[in-house]
RNA sequence: GGCGCGGUGGCAGAGUGGUUAUGCAGCGGACUGCAACUCCGUGUACGCCGGUUCGAUUCCGACCCGCGCCU
């Protein structure tokens, strides 16, 4: 794990040529087809060399969810579990890995229509009206929501209307899931937050410097795709969106990235600050061969290594 | 050298003789099926010196800096 732009790409290979080990992309971006520069997806060479699961598993006008990883990153486990290989986590998309290692509630598939319906609602009376709402059919969800909280009423708002139940309810009976498997939990990051921005910056020249805008280009002009797909938000993808129609220039759009970029890991490391069993590798210059001092963690909790490479 | 205009928190940008906008960035946080998402919280800053005043960012004067015009 670790904010974006911290080096996991590099230290998962040499991972996997230490260790018999397979990645798996936990990264709500990888898995779009055709976001490759902006995503800072491993190269076609790299992943011809460290295949990954995971990754370009979807156009990007479908959206992936949570709970399809959980069940994909499961299946791709065991598959390189069952080869006889270690199965290696990587990414930064945090609610990713919360739902696979803790589980999420087992809920039918809600209808799209619902979710539309009541985000056509919201644009005319305005979220806090829908908290309201949901104040009324789930009190539990709506006293843990700010009135202003709007992918979250909504969610809780299409599980009632959708399951006749409150999410909340769903919920309380949700039963613990063990996963199957022994973990050990890698944090990597700068040791200062000054030197991360640094490296976000870097990256995000060179993406550009490699053809980034022709690459949203070809997405821009597919003209099946909008804003509000969850692959066309991500970070750089939707600023370059509203620079190719017109809205903002060129300068303005950079730097929007680049904030974006950074607000990125900030969340990141607020979910890692807190994150249980997690051992935490920070480098302070890109001299910092981070793989021994890992070697040394995973001895530290007898963690087989001496057999694996 | 003269005249005019302007100097507000990191940036942009309102405004007021006392109650000290706002946006962006930054920082902190929340987040069980969109998560690279979504949302919340967080700063008395008014160029400098002196004066007027019970009280000046706001009024007056000098000075400094920037811009424009004139010589």
């Amino acid at each position: 794990m670790g904010p974006t732009a911290s080096g996991k790409t590099r230290l998962a290979f040499e991972l996997c040529d230490r260790l018999n080990a397979e990645i798996i992309s936990v990264d709500s971006a990888l898995v779009y087809r055709g976001l490759d520069i902006g995503s800072a997806k491993p190269t076609a060479e790299e992943l011809a060399l460290y295949p990954h699961a995971l990754v370009d598993i979807r156009d990007p006008a479908q959206p992936y969810t949570a709970a399809e990883f959980r069940r994909d990153a499961l299946a791709a486990m065991q598959d390189i579990s069952a080869r006889g290989k270690l199965p290696l986590l990587v990414g930064g998309t945090m609610l990713y890995f919360k739902a696979l290692i803790e589980g999420l509630v087992e809920l039918p598939a809600i209808d799209p229509a619902i979710r539309e319906d009541i985000e056509r609602q919201a644009s005319i009376r305005g979220w806090p009206a829908l908290h309201a709402e949901l104040a009324a059919c789930d009190p539990i969800t709506a006293a843990s929501l700010h009135p202003n909280h709007s992918q979250r009423i909504g969610r809780a708002l299409e599980v009632y209307r959708g399951t006749g139940r409150a999410l909340s309810q769903w919920q309380s009976e949700q039963q613990e899931q063990v996963l199957a498997y022994r973990l050990f939990q890698v944090a990597v990051a700068p040791v200062d937050r000054a030197l991360l921005h640094q490296r976000i910056e870097q990256r995000l020249n060179t993406m550009f410097a490699s053809g980034f805008l022709a690459e949203v280009e070809k997405l821009y002009a597919r003209g099946d795709l909008d804003r509000n797909l969850p692959a066309i938000r991500a970070v750089g993808y939707r600023q370059a969106w509203e620079y190719l129609s017109g809205e903002i220039d060129e300068t303005t759009m950079r730097a929007k990235a680049l904030a974006a970029t950074r607000q990125l890991a900030k969340r990141q490391f607020t979910w890692l600050r807190k994150w249980p069993d997690l051992h935490w590798l920070l480098w302070k210059d890109a001299e910092d061969n981070l793989t021994p001092a890992l070697f040394e963690k995973l001895r530290d909790v007898d963690f087989p290594v001496d057999g694996l490479y």
